[in-house]
DNA sequence: TTGAAAGCGCTAACAA
DNA sequence: TTGTTAGCGCTTTCAA
């Protein structure tokens, strides 16, 4: 059984399709109260469902949005941002094509040609991971970035705020009245380590700490990666061992309660640690869960829809929107040990320096 | 400026709109390669991009698939799962509309009207645990169910086989020598815990090994349940002890890991550990890497996708098709210890049962 | 207060 | 080998 259409509707309510457009869409006007009922039940008895292609095709509004991701797939990350853009784009009425393109630059070529062509009225270009992206060629100009920014600007994009992020961080291990801190960073997301160190270094500045390069130490993101800097950092003499530990994220973070316990570290009485990402399964997990920096994943999934939509007016067609990072306060950050501190239990493999 | 439409192509290289629509479309028939040539370098010039929505009108087609999930923003399974099935999507051209309800009933009686209005050529039901659902109203007969079996049928489904999963883990463990093996169940995930449970009776009689009602303890599916689950095994005495413990899922036999711990009990030199779900940046991160059964997310999802693209032809209207779970084998299972246990190190504050 | 009719951009049956 | 044209289902201008 073929669908009805507004045609069937209007025969079997006795008017003329205007009529039953009119009344289907809530238009005000004219259309007596009569009318309206009548239109009403002959659409349900007919089964009417409106058909949105023809609908599109003629108002040249689809109500729909295109977005586009190089790997939602495979990180933890995209819930959040996913959940944000969906919130606002329900909310205005709009449905959500989303294109994982797993970073595949012919895919993602396609993925633009067919969302234009399927005349979505927005678009957005999201990345997992706060980066500096070529924009490709063929992205509308109203497109908004979602933690990413277009290498030449002309776009507007959102972006967590990492700068303040690792400054919140370090101020919440000097606060708890830590003084030797240690970074532990990561070669492996360049801008969002970059401006985190940034951050980093203002706080210790700002709190009259001179920056001990030897506490600044990089690893892999992985908890593997995590375990092998802390190690480098709790090898060092007890007078120059950091007693707290700001990490690139959450995961190198577990690494760092790896090595602290395998030397009978206990955190955090022996050692604060504060990560960063708030990564669900794994820093509220930990033993003792874990204090750290929130990525405000949902809001700018939600910022980036709004704006593509035009719910939220962003003056500024390039411009770069900073959001906020919270700190999560769990158990990982306490007071540093007593001054004098207990003699970091060395492994008979570990050659000691000679006075 | 306004799109490029056909009849603009058409102008600009001196043909009719049906010429170019052929071209476009690549249909084999007549046009010689001069005005083959000829359209297409038109269609650049003018700068022609086809518009998806007016093709959908006049064929009845949109390519476009619409995939309603309960809690794809909130669950780290999500991605394997959505990508199998953007996957084989792009494979036959279409765009998936990718809904999220919150598994909210509004939101998602909404989502159908709004996906069957677009005209989807096909549609898939998705869940994020397998489940039994009630089959909301308004589904078109031909959706596909992910990860769930719609209540009353009627459907085509793919489910994991979790009986088989259940099977396999115990398996793993009688293969490596355990006879005293526990399953650490959960009261929150009917469906899988009963059937998981099943597999683990069925290994165990094929084996000839009594099930021990003791050894079958439940707990909520998170560390913390796993962890408690555990204390009340390992405090079991010796000669009753498990040496062997097969969890619902992984984030219980992290528990499993911190009880063990506690008691100074090496993984799996004292106690072996097998998990279910292989979850990314869980199982693989412990230490020891754990062993685990996998969800076949990812093929599901395909799966799934094909079915109700009809590229895979599923005779059945009305079938679940099981989904084997292979087991992923890491560092967490071993041979029990020798047979004379070593004493279990008790805590001073449990009361030890009199003789 | 209502209706007739044009047209959104495309495909495909039919004609030439 | 190519062109004419009806029509997919809807909105909306204009007329009644």
């Amino acid at each position: 059984m073929p669908r009805a259409r507004i045609s069937d509707v209007a025969a079997a309510a006795g008017v003329s399709v205007t009529t039953v457009s009119l009344v289907m869409n809530d238009v005000e006007s004219r259309i007596s109260e009569d009318t309206r009922n009548r239109v009403r039940e002959a659409a349900r008895a007919v089964g009417y469902a409106p058909n949105s292609v023809a609908r599109g095709l003629r108002t040249q509004q689809t109500r729909t949005v295109g977005l586009i991701s190089d790997q939602i797939a495979t990180t933890p990350f995209a819930g959040r941002m996913l959940a944000g853009a969906q919130d606002a784009a329900r909310e205005s009425g709009h449905l959500v094509f989303l294109v994982d393109t797993g970073g595949d630059d012919d895919i993602e070529r396609n993925a633009i040609s067919a969302l234009t062509a399927q005349q979505v009225d927005a678009m957005i270009y999201a990345c997992m991971w706060h980066r500096v992206v070529d924009a490709p060629a063929g992205l509308p100009p109203t497109t908004v970035f979602l933690d990413c920014r277009p290498a030449g600007g002309g776009f507007r994009s959102v972006v967590p705020d990492d700068r303040a992020g690792g400054y919140t961080a370090t101020r919440e291990l000097i606060d708890a009245g830590h003084r030797r801190i240690a970074y532990l960073d990561t070669d492996d997301a360049p801008i969002a380590s970059r401006l985190r160190h940034e951050g980093y270094l203002e706080a210790l500045s700002e709190a009259g700490i001179t920056a001990d390069p030897t506490l600044h130490v990089t690893g892999a993101t992985t908890a593997q990666g995590g375990r092998s800097a802390a190690d480098l950092l709790l090898d060092l003499p007890d007078d120059r061992r950091p007693t707290g530990v700001f990490c690139f994220n959450d995961r190198m973070a577990v690494g760092v309660y790896t090595a602290a316990h395998h030397r009978g570290l206990e955190i955090p009485r022996d050692l604060s640690v504060i990560g960063y990402d708030d990564q669900q399964l794994v820093a509220a997990e930990q033993d003792p869960p874990l204090t750290t920096i929130a990525l405000p994943h949902y809001d700018m999934g939600r910022w980036a829809m709004e704006v593509a939509l035009g719910v939220r007016a962003e003056g500024d067609e390039d411009a770069t929107h900073l959001m906020e990072c919270p700190v999560v306060r769990r158990d990982s950050v306490g007071p540093p040990p007593a001054q004098v501190a207990k003699p970091n239990r060395r492994r008979a493999s570990h050659t000691e320096r000679l006075p």
